[in-house]
Formats: C-alpha cells, structure tokens, sequence
RNA sequence: GCCCCCAUCGUCUAGUGGCCUAGGACACCUCCCUUUCACGGAGGCGGCAGGGAUUCGAAUUCCCUUGGGGGUACCA
C-alpha cells in the first residue's frame, strides 16, 4: 500500500558530478521513502546558470542509477508536480516573491553589488557583524525612478521579521535560532533567478516534500526557510539534518583528497553495490552487526531516528575491504560479465569462455577493486612473461631455484594440462622428487618461471591454462645457460 | 568575530542510568592453515576529550571548558 504523504527528494545542483555526500544524502532520502511506501523525488537545481552544466545532469542520473537509487517523479520521467528542473520554472518564483512584496513581506532593492560589498567590508573592519541596512526598504517613487533611469535592475529582499525560531529535528532533537541575527537576504537575484533559499521552500511546497533529509551544512539555512513558509502561510515540512561526510583531515571532502565523484570510484573498480553498502554505514548501521547488506536488506532495517548527527570521516581502507568481499561473493558469471571491459588489451581467442571464468575465478581472492583485474591475469596471455630485476634476481637467479627448473623441465613433460586436480596431485610428486628443499622454495622458483611474480593464482591452474607449449618455454627462458 | 551543530578504540560504529571488566567491523600485530602471497580461522593491541553537578549508581542526564565541523553570498 503506498503512503501517498511520504515524500523525500534529493536536490543535486549540476555543478560538478554527484558528490559522495549527496549520495549518502540521496541513499538516505532512498532508503525512508522505501520503507515508508512512499516516493522518492529527483530534482535538479540549476539556478546557478554559469556553473550548471548538461553534462553533469547526466552523470547525476547515472551515478544515482548504477547505485540502484531509482526516483519515482524527476525532470527525465516526470511527475504529477513539476517541472523538476528548477530553470524551467523561473516564472514560478518571482510569482511567489511578488506576492510577497505586495504583502509587504519582501521588497525590491535596487543596491548595486559593490555598494553591499563596501558595507560588509567596513562592518568587518569595525568587527561588527553585518547586516543589511534596508535602506531599500522604504524608497520613495521619485527615488525608485532614479533608480531605474541608471538603469538598475532589483532584486528583491525577503523581510525578515525577528523572532526566538525553534523547530524539531528527526536526528537533532530541537534547534533554536534567533532570526535577529538573520538580516534581509534577497530572494530573487538581479538577474530574475530565485536564490537558493526560496527556490528551495518554493520548490518542496509544491512538491508536497514531506521531510527533508539533507546534510547538517543545511542547518542554518533552516530558519530561513521557514522564515519564508511563514510568510507564505505553509505548513512546513519535517526536517533531518544528517551529519556531513568529511575527509581523514577532518575537512570538507574535496578533490583535493582524491575522487569524490561516485563515477570516479565506480571508474576506479568500485562495486556500486559494494559503494552503496559502505554509504550506508556512514552515519547509520543496522540493529545486528551484520555489514554486509544489499540494498533491500537496509531498506528493510533502515530507522531515520537511528542515523547519526556526527560527521563521519570518508576512509577506503572499510571501503577496499568491502569491495574485496563483494568480489568474492559475486556469482562466477556475473564477475565474469563485470570483468569484461578489463580484458580489452588481451588476446581472448586462446581462451574458451569457461577458462576465462578460471582465470578470473583464481585471481579473485587478491581483488580489492575491478581495475586490478589486467595486472593480476596479465601472465596467462602472450608466450612469454614479463619478469622483473627483483624477483629475476632474488628468486630465478638462486641455485636452488635453477635445480627446481631443470628438473620441473623434465617434468612438465609429464604433465596431464587437461586434468587439473591431476595436476595437483602430480605438482606434489614433484615437490616430494626435490629431496632437500622447502616446498616454499620449490613453488617459489616455478611460480616465477611461470608467471614472473611470488604471488597469484594456484600453480596448477596456471600450469594448465598455459598449456605444455608455453609452460616448457617459460621455464627454459627462465634456466640460465 | 557572531550564530548553529557535534564529541565512545587510528577509522566506521553498538551503547539511551545498573546487563560495561564498554561490544562489533576495518586497519595494525601474532599464531594456525597452506605450494608463496592472498583467502579463511584463532588471538592481541586500542576508546567513553577534561572538569564539575544530579544519583545509591553515569559512556549514558545537566552545566562549564576544550576540541572539531558548518554557516555567516544576488553559490547551492
């Protein structure tokens, strides 16, 4: 049964590709609509017309789909109270704003930038904190005239009334403010695009947004909000202030840390499940201590009154550790689709697609992120392999491992390459033939040979994906003469 | 400066007055398994920012200090 009263949004402004933080702020919104049955609205604000761009719209939609974090009304699919895109509805704002002069709740102000600039300056510099000084408020005609023959466009200033302000936070408890110390902000810009602020209360009214779910950055917009629903004669919605994501130092996250684009780390070999997964341990965890949990299953646990009010630092060591369990419990087909794109530089007609699913299947257990995949199979392709000074010289070029090889020489004659638990079994035969040494030292030395690193896929796996031709040929490049 | 918010291991967190000798996860260390690494398994290290108050009893309530974060735009 749908709950036709809950509704949540996520309002990214296309300034940039989706942020981690939106996305958690997104995944969040996701999550309390879902268990609610109710709808979870996309809505773009894009009034900053400079830094808006087309193409980040694009990337918020596909960062939010490949998380999972589909919306019910937005600008792409629409919805019964659009339009989603704030650009397309800038006739709508100053509507509201003019009805709000006419009421004497907001005026037009016809102060010129550099003149507020000035004020500010010399408020800071005598440490007063500023406030405009609705000089505008009151002008008279003739003023108002001179104004316009300058040929100064206004913007127009909500008036703002003082008041002790308090409202009811999901995750806070209650907040006060004093709009005393809020001074006239504008409302609508010179240039007839609404500001942030209104565009917002705006916007959530006639989207009938029931809770806003946002960051803790949000908090001292609040009372300007409501400021204006007031002024308006409008109930206003709940509110849940999360707590922010911030980067190891403790900042704002930014791209002066690394990524910070969900594409970026989806680019990076991320699982967007397994980045979903991570979000939502931010700031929230389930009654258990179960972590591992796909989308439904948080939905299902997921208690807004439980998420956090504290920020929570952005690290990848949980992140590369969760990723790495994802891979691991990925179906065999499905890691192999995945994978795919990651064996564009290599020549798969030597394989069937069944070894290719064992290539993958035995290097899986070193994967932390998808885009290790080439380095980690790069020893099955080619007839040669690409050894390094380091493991040339501290593990091929040993006399133990030189006696290994010749006799493995010999040996890989013997080898049954199309039965690989044989192959298991005959490696063992061999170890036992090399009386005298460690078995470390044994696999060590053909493992090099073989696939020029000490580490990776099972020996017999390798032995019997490279086949007799290419076994026998690594080693004796790898023998010295 | 002013306003607001926050405060449990290095990090993510559990904890809502006695179940706490503060639990789990990541990271780190040790050991086991093993053809190395990894995976897996078993242990270990490590924390209630400080000070008052309330109470028989405080990580949990209140106050102060300190620290951190956010805001203070005709950016969102």
């Amino acid at each position: 049964m749908a709950n036709n009263n809950i509704r949540v949004r996520i309002a990214p402004s296309p300034t940039g590709n989706l942020h981690v933080g939106t996305a958690r702020t997104a995944l969040f919104n996701y999550l309390f609509a879902k268990k609610n049955k109710g709808k979870f609205i996309l809505r773009i604000e894009d009034t900053d017309l400079k830094r808006s761009k087309e193409k980040y719209t694009q990337n918020i939609y596909e960062s939010l789909k490949s998380m999972g974090l589909n919306w019910d009304e937005g600008p792409d699919i629409g919805g019964e109270y659009g339009p989603y895109k704030q650009s397309d509805k800038l006739e709508t704002y100053k509507n509201y704003a003019q009805k709000l002069v006419k009421q004497g709740k907001a005026y037009y102000c016809w102060c010129q930038q550099d003149e507020i600039e000035k004020e500010k300056n010399k408020a800071a510099k005598e440490k007063i904190s500023y406030k405009y000084s609705r000089k505008c408020k009151n002008l008279t005609q003739e003023q108002v005239e001179q104004y316009k023959v300058e040929g100064r466009e206004p913007a127009i200033r909500f008036c703002t009334l003082s008041e002790k302000l308090m409202f009811d936070d999901i995750v806070r408890g209650q907040v006060e403010f004093d709009t005393n110390l809020i001074d006239d902000f504008v409302i609508i810009k010179s240039n007839g695009t609404p500001t942030y602020n209104f565009a917002v209360v705006i916007d959530d009214m006639e989207m009938k947004i029931s809770h806003v779910i946002r960051g803790e950055d949000h908090i001292s917009n609040t009372p300007k909000q409501i400021l204006i629903y007031k002024a308006l004669d409008r109930s206003i919605p709940v509110y849940a202030h999360v707590g922010m994501i911030l980067a190891p130092d403790r900042s704002k996250l930014s791209k002066r840390h690394g990524a910070t684009a969900v594409s970026e780390f989806i680019a990076q070999g991320y699982l967007p499940e397994a980045f979903v997964n991570f979000l939502s341990l931010l700031g929230w965890s389930p009654a258990d201590n179960r972590e591992i949990l796909e989308l439904q299953e948080i939905i299902n646990l997921f208690k807004l009154e439980k998420v956090s009010p504290s920020p929570a630092i952005f690290e990848l060591d949980k992140l590369n550790w969760m990723n790495g369990q994802y891979i691991k419990n990925l179906s065999i087909q499905d890691l192999t689709d995945r994978a795919r794109n990651y064996f564009k530089d290599f020549d798969l007609s030597i394989y069937s697609e069944e070894q290719l699913s064992h290539i993958i299947d035995s290097i899986r257990k070193n994967l932390v992120t998808l885009n290790e995949i080439p380095e980690a199979v790069v020893y099955f392709f080619g007839d040669n392999v690409k050894i390094d000074e380091k493991i040339q010289k501290d593990v091929i070029e040993l006399p133990e491992s030189q006696q290994v090889l010749n006799s493995f020489k010999e040996f890989a004659h013997t080898i049954d390459y199309g039965n690989l638990d044989k192959i298991h079994n005959q490696l063992a035969d061999f170890r036992k033939s090399m009386t005298g040494l460690k078995p470390k030292q044994i696999m060590w030395a053909v493992r090099a040979a073989l696939s020029g690193r000490t580490q990776g896929a099972d020996i017999a796996i390798i032995v019997s994906l490279l086949g007799k031709g290419r076994v026998l040929n690594r080693v004796d490049k790898a023998i010295i003469k």
